[in-house]
DNA sequence: ACTCCAGCTTACCCAAAGGTCGGTACCTTA
DNA sequence: TAAGGTACCGACCTTTGGGTAAGCTGGAGT
């Protein structure tokens, strides 16, 4: 199989099937990465921050997302020992690399939304 | 702390729950949605194309998606009606500004993943 | 004493995403 | 006559992403 680490190397394929980048795609691209991505790159956040700012997630949801990033190695998980418990949540290295490219794409996503969906018929 | 060139939008939310920018971002981010966006960011293909160019896609879901596309103006259809149907499939202009911030992702997701995902505990 | 909070984990369950398969229409090649 | 290719549609069924609810630890508030 193709592990050349070409500039441009889905210019035969795309991404093949079963291959890590797929895996790695789904994981930034997925429904919850996405937003939890975008809100880590302004900083850190705790638990409960997260929990606001990606609107309508569940605490499941956020737990497996976390985990599943930070496996990635994309984001680093700060557990303070302290009575209250806190921990706080950010970007690593890797993820600042990577939510540098996705934050164009979700200001853009953003800004195009209103014209795209309102005005266009949207059923599904 | 600021990463975006514009009073950045998610700033205090993050795409709001509930808002068109959830669904443009949800089509753009679905499984299929990134692989058939970055394929037509070479050019037109046709349907026979793209079902080898998204490895592993159903005919079903390729209907379903370049459906979504269209309908959110990022792709277009061109059916000519020859004897032996052929249609093709490009991006809009709209399109080609959603990819030109695909692209970049994409292809860091591409050179990171086996790094990411091989040199690391892949149970889901 | 009782409840609430943070920061999780586990169990259970469902809607929906997505796969499989068969059909359609028209033409070509064997 | 039969098989095969292009470009689909749609019924049916399975997988799984994701929601709900409950539990747990250890203070702090009333």
């Amino acid at each position: 199989m193709k592990t050349a680490p070409q500039p441009l190397a889905f210019a035969d394929g795309v991404f093949p099937a079963g291959c890590p980048s797929r895996t790695l795609l789904d994981h930034i691209t997925s429904k919850w990465g996405v937003l939890i991505l975008l809100a880590l790159s302004e900083g850190k956040h705790r638990w409960s921050d997260l929990r606001r700012r990606a609107e309508g997630i569940s605490e499941k949801m956020l737990a497996q997302t976390l985990k599943t990033l930070e496996r990635d190695g994309l984001v680093s998980r700060d557990a303070q020992p302290v009575i209250p418990p806190r921990v706080d949540y950010s970007l690593t290295e890797r993820g600042y690399e990577l939510t540098a490219l996705l934050v164009p794409l979700a200001a853009w996503t953003f800004e195009n939304a209103e014209v795209i969906i309102n005005g266009i018929q949207q059923d599904k």
